[in-house]
DNA sequence: AATAAAGCTCTAGTCATTAGAGCTTTAAGA
DNA sequence: TCTTAAAGCTCTAATGACTAGAGCTTTATT
């Protein structure tokens, strides 16, 4: 029995967004008390949990209504919660990948300083050459 | 020289987005026809495709901001360059770092259904499970 | 000269929140 | 019991980064 106060420490979900993910149906309406707040049960705290958790894995609000109305229906749902999982998977690779080489170009561009300091400022120029990364990303 | 239509090919960015960018400060103004269309040079499709790259990497347009005055703005000193490129450099260490976790969760969830399709969905129970990563996110 | 394609501005919609105004309910202390 | 303070409520509007559409003008081609 939480209110929503509670509810929102427990998850580390912000209350306007609590309220916002019932009116777009991603969780059910809770019972009110007799001053109209909302009353939330364990399975209340679960949900939001899941969901929170799923949010936090970059699934969009639409993936998550997917996956919930899918765990609704657990026989024919397995294979499409995994392809749900595959291709967010193949998105945080390339987005990983990519990461990695504007990583690798900010490095080159941040260690020009150490021999640039004898003529002009090389990082700026560095980042305006943009040449020397083409057709990386 | 390219009108809007060709540097959004050449770009992959969309019209619209040019013209936001446009408002936003991000790009130039550019010079237009005796038409009043928007008329771009080499270095207009230059300074989009670094933007185009920068945001494909999750840089935000503020973040893109810094990086696009402080390559147009040679007055600016190098140790302040060398600063901001990186403060960027940690924000992408970090954003690489976080999505590396999430991936390794990921693929966790997604293998699940290798040995999943015996019982019940176990992606689903995994992403509601969330004892099993506290703590990473 | 006519038509289609591409351009223009301006407004409004999207997603996933978040913030604020202005009110009511609840819990705790005097 | 009365009075505050904290926490709740609804409703509206703003955020960031686009995106779509209406309704018009310019340009290119036949």
């Amino acid at each position: 029995m939480y209110l929503i106060g509670e509810l929102s420490k427990q998850t580390g979900v912000k209350i306007p967004t609590i309220r916002y993910y019932e009116e777009m149906g991603l969780i059910e309406k809770p019972h009110r008390t007799s001053g109209n707040q909302r009353q939330y049960e364990k399975e209340g705290l679960e949900r939001l949990s899941f969901i929170k958790h799923a949010r936090d894995l970059g699934l969009s609000i639409e993936d998550i209504r997917e996956l919930v109305d899918l765990s609704s229906s657990p026989e024919k749902s397995c294979k499409q919660a995994h392809e749900i999982a595959h291709h967010h998977l193949q998105f945080i690779k390339t987005k990983i990948s990519k990461l990695r080489r504007l990583e690798k170009e900010l490095k080159r561009v941040a260690l020009l300083d150490d021999e640039g300091h004898v003529g002009k400022c090389k990082i700026i120029a560095s980042l305006a050459d943009h040449r020397l990364c083409k057709g990386e990303h």
